[in-house]
Formats: structure tokens, C-alpha cells, sequence
DNA sequence: GTTCCGCATGAATCGATAG
DNA sequence: ACTATCGATTCATGCGGAA
């Protein structure tokens, strides 16, 4: 199968009129921020910012599929030594468009900006908003499922007691069917807050987030061969991203000069062998613990 | 000197206009979550919880002190599959009150609550709004400071490279005052995230936040002797927090039970000897690593 | 006195079932 | 149809007792 990379150069609100109607499976993008990277997009002030998005979130609710979902990267800069409120009213104004604001997960940073001011610390987390077309959508979670902690070594050596009684003083259901859910595992599933680092030393160009970030979100949300899009592509990550982990991508960019430079880093169809079986089912965690 | 510790019991909205204007220096408190403790609390809707909060916010802006600070501890339920907006607008409404929203701080949790949904991860995160009744308010962040991780290890030994570099392609401000700064310290100030644990199986009550919470805002706000208020007190974890810290408080709680609860816990008067100099000007870190 | 291990429990959320 | 109640799911922590 051929994995393809659609890149386009462009106001993203006239380019988006041109992608068909619920044909995107995640939209993953970081906007400009508000007054943020003047020389480069203009910077939108933030008083106007609601107003400038809007239409934008429009044409994606349009080409969103239903089961789809639109990750949003954003934070609010410091205006006058307060927090903006754009971020909120968006949120407010999106879902009288018909978006589902299903959540809210935290992107913790590692290691963030440096500095010390008199009134604040450094900040060190972001939103990453995910709102929906429909309440049910696509979600592959054991995709994103991350190694347990200390817990698993001493947990399962105790079944008999605790997670006996619990689940004994509940009627039916046996006891024994939860238990063999946990036998087999050395994996948890994740919890709402992502704790990556940002990337510091890159090739020349400044990327507003870490490939992880848009990695976990194609992970979570897409299977290969789906379509991501990102109509603020910038350096391009969440399409090299895509790309890498075999899935459909557009890009939309305003800069001419970081469109050349994405269109020179990706092909335009990259030919793939799709394995019989997703990752998480081959690798079988073995069988380690027994119940006594 | 004397530190006191005033409970009340009674509804907030009401109890609070006996409190004098511009008296208290820090409000710490996390109200009833929408549509929870409805068996303690009477369980407020989400689509009334604004309307319901504003007329006590109101009463907050007036007793506080213009250099104080008003953190609030607070987190949406999903309803319906999906985030309620109530706190987003909230804020909105709060600072057309006059209040300014200085900052969100992150309070991370360790340990979230279990379980597994098709749609969504554990909830591992709440919200801790920072407002202020004017720009200019009191912060002490040398008390907050933390011990550097390997941070300070790994980073001092690469100045020659990076920092260098960093600092020398800037005009002026010289390479070495910066650096120097570094050298005789052991502790680094936080950002705006907060990793803690809940406390789950405690002595008896059930706090709805661990005590780091409250300690870490009052060290942060408040120096000792100065006045801390929690309007809704329930188990009294600031209360006490702010005792032990020499601070004097003020608590209301509307339910007697709890209310008696604290009661038998706080002393009505402490007295307390002051230390000439606070605890980060005693603890002077040694200097353990020259620059090469 | 340390270290190790067992144990209870938590500002949760969903889906099915009952009123 | 719409709301209230209830059972099922699941993991990190800190305490207390044992080695």
C-alpha cells in the first residue's frame, strides 16, 4: 500500500475548502499562539483571536470524520501579567459549532523555558484539547499503553486477600475473569497528563512541539492507512510523524519557506508492507506470575 | 505572638460579610465539585454552579487584601461524555467581577483514581487557579524552592558547550553573573506544575487535598502571622496546614459534623516563638561544583 | 533501626438497569 | 424519553506489621 503526504501552500481557511467532507481521521495541529511569532504569521492579537479561529474549526468539523478527532495544542500567553482567556471562550464558542469537548489532557513538560520573573514561575505544561464530531469515536488505547510501575511485582502476589473479598462482596460476575485480565500484563494504560521533554537540539528548524507529542495522538486516535491532517504544518512534525508510522497526511502552510522545507523532507507517496497484526498483539507479554 | 485559628459553621455566603475588608492574605480553598457530595452538600448542577459560586467569589474580592492572592482548587466532572465548561466560564465571569487570573497551576497527581473507559484515561490532574485583586501582590518564592535534581549535575558540567554559546551570542549581561548565580545554590525554584500524591488512607478523614497542597501555596503567599481563609473548610486541611505554619486562619464549614471535626483538632490560640530569619537564609547550600 | 511486603482506598466514569 | 441508582473497571501510594 502507498502512504501519501499532501502538502499545500496557503491560507489554511481557503486551502481547507478543498479537502472533502469527513475524510480526516485526526486533525493534530498547534496554532499560532496569540501574538506569538509576529514576523512569521502575523501574529494574531488576542482579542481577536476567537474570531479569527472560528472559521477555521468550522471547515474542520467539515472535513472531520465522524469518527474522528481534532487534537488542539494551545496555551494561553501572558497579557499585562494575566492569562489570557481565549483559550476559554474558544473552548465555549467551539461547541456551539457542534464540537464535543470530550477532554482535556496536559502535556507536563520536562524540561521547559528557563527564566524567573518576580510574579510567576516558569511554565512548564500546555493544553492539548480534544474535541469530537460524535460521542462515539475511534480510540485505540492499548496502543499507547506504558510499562507499570513497582506496583506489578508485588501486586499480583497478593490476590488472595484483598482482591478476593472486593470482588467477592459483589454478586456474579467471577472473580477469577478480572484477576486473568492482570496475569498477563506488564502494561497500564496511560493517564490524562503526558510527561515528555521538549526537544532542544534540532536541525535548524524550531518545532513547536516534540515528535512524541503527535506521535501518541496518532497512536491513540488513527491505525494505519487513516489521514491525518495539520493545517498549521510549520516544520512539518505531525506529517514527517504520520508519514514514519505509515499513515496518510496533510499539510497546510503559509510560510513559503517552511513549506520547501517540509515538501524537501517527506515524500510525496511512500510505498509500505503492512504487517498482519498491529504491535501490541505480537508482543504477547509472556506469562510470569501465577495466582496461588 | 499569637496565632489563632477561627472556625465558623454556617453557609459561606453569609458567614463571610462578617469578615472585615481587606483583612486576609490568602484564600485557599476547593470548593464542591458540580453535581458531588450530594449526600453532604446538597450537589450544585453544573448549569447553576456559576451563578451559585459568584455571590461568594464576590465576598472573597472583598475581604481580601490587595496584595493577596486567591488560589482555587477546582476541576470539572465529564457530564454526558464530555468536559463541562462551568470553570472556563467562571473565570470569564470572575474577572468581570475584577478579579485578575494571574495564573493556572497544575496540581499532577501520582496516584489518580483507577478504572478504564472506551472513550477516555484516568483523570490524573486538577486545576489550581491563581487570582489576584491587583498586579502587585506578595509572593515569596525563595521558600518554595526545591532541591535541583540531576539537573544541576549534568548541567554545570555542559556549560562549556551550550551555555556558552546561549549566552555569549547575547549583548552584554555578562556570561559569567549568570552562571555565577547558579554555582552556590543546591535548590532551584518550581514551575507551575505540582507533583504530588493524594493522601489516600489516612488518619480518619478523608481530605480532599493532600496537606503539600495548601503548605505549598501558604509558604509561596503568605509569611507568618499573616491571615489564610478557607471558605469551605470541610476537613480543615488548610487550617491546620496554617497553623502548624504559624499562620493565623479562618475556616466555615456548613456541615456541624465536620465543622465539631476540626473543632477537637485546632487550637483556638497557639503561641509560637518567631525565628529571626526564615528557614532558606539558615539553610545555606554549600558549594559543590566550580566551573570548569 | 532498616527494609520489605501486604493491604486498603481514593473529588472517577461508563453502561446497564430500574423508576 | 429522560433521570437516578448501581455494578464493574483498575493502579499508585503510604501505612503498619514482619523479616
Amino acid at each position: 500500500m502507498d502512504i501519501k503526504a499532501e502538502l499545500y501552500l496557503g491560507d489554511c481557511t481557503e486551502i481547507l475548502k478543498n479537502i472533502p467532507d469527513n475524510s480526516v481521521d485526526l486533525v493534530f495541529t498547534s496554532p499560532p499562539y496569540a501574538d506569538q511569532r509576529k514576523s512569521t504569521y502575523g501574529g494574531i492579537a488576542p482579542d481577536i483571536y476567537v474570531d479569527w479561529f472560528l472559521p477555521i474549526t468550522s471547515e474542520l468539523l467539515r472535513v472531520l470524520k465522524p469518527s474522528g478527532t481534532f487534537v488542539l495544542n494551545i496555551k494561553e500567553k501572558v497579557v499585562n501579567g494575566e492569562r489570557s482567556t481565549y483559550v476559554m471562550e474558544l473552548i465555549i464558542e467551539m461547541r456551539k459549532q457542534g464540537w464535543f469537548w470530550t477532554e482535556e489532557f496536559i502535556w507536563h513538560k520536562k524540561n521547559c523555558y528557563p527564566g524567573k520573573w518576580p510574579n510567576r514561575f516558569r511554565d512548564a505544561w500546555e493544553r492539548l484539547l480534544q474535541f469530537n464530531k460524535s460521542k462515539s469515536f475511534s480510540m485505540y488505547q492499548e496502543e499507547v499503553m506504558v510499562p507499570m510501575g513497582d506496583w506489578k511485582k508485588t501486586r499480583l502476589k497478593n490476590l488472595s486477600e484483598t482482591d478476593k473479598i472486593r470482588d467477592n462482596s459483589k454478586v456474579g460476575s467471577g472473580f477469577g475473569k478480572n484477576i486473568s485480565n492482570w496475569i498477563d500484563r506488564d502494561m497500564a494504560y496511560p493517564t490524562n497528563v503526558l510527561h515528555l521533554a521538549t526537544e532542544c537540539s534540532n536541525k535548524n528548524h524550531s518545532a513547536a512541539f516534540p515528535e512524541g507529542l503527535p506521535e501518541w495522538f496518532i497512536k491513540l486516535f488513527t491505525k494505519p492507512g487513516d489521514w491525518v491532517l495539520d493545517p498549521f504544518m510549520g516544520s512539518g512534525t505531525t506529517n514527517i510523524v504520520a508519514q514514519r508510522m505509515s499513515r496518510n497526511s496533510i499539510g497546510i502552510e503559509i510560510i513559503p519557506e517552511y513549506y520547501e522545507k517540509v515538501k524537501k523532507e517527506i515524500q510525496p507517496v511512500h510505498y509500505v508492507l503492512f504487517e498482519p497484526k498491529p504491535d501490541y498483539e505480537k508482543a504477547q507479554p509472556e506469562r510470569r506470575y501465577a495466582i496461588r
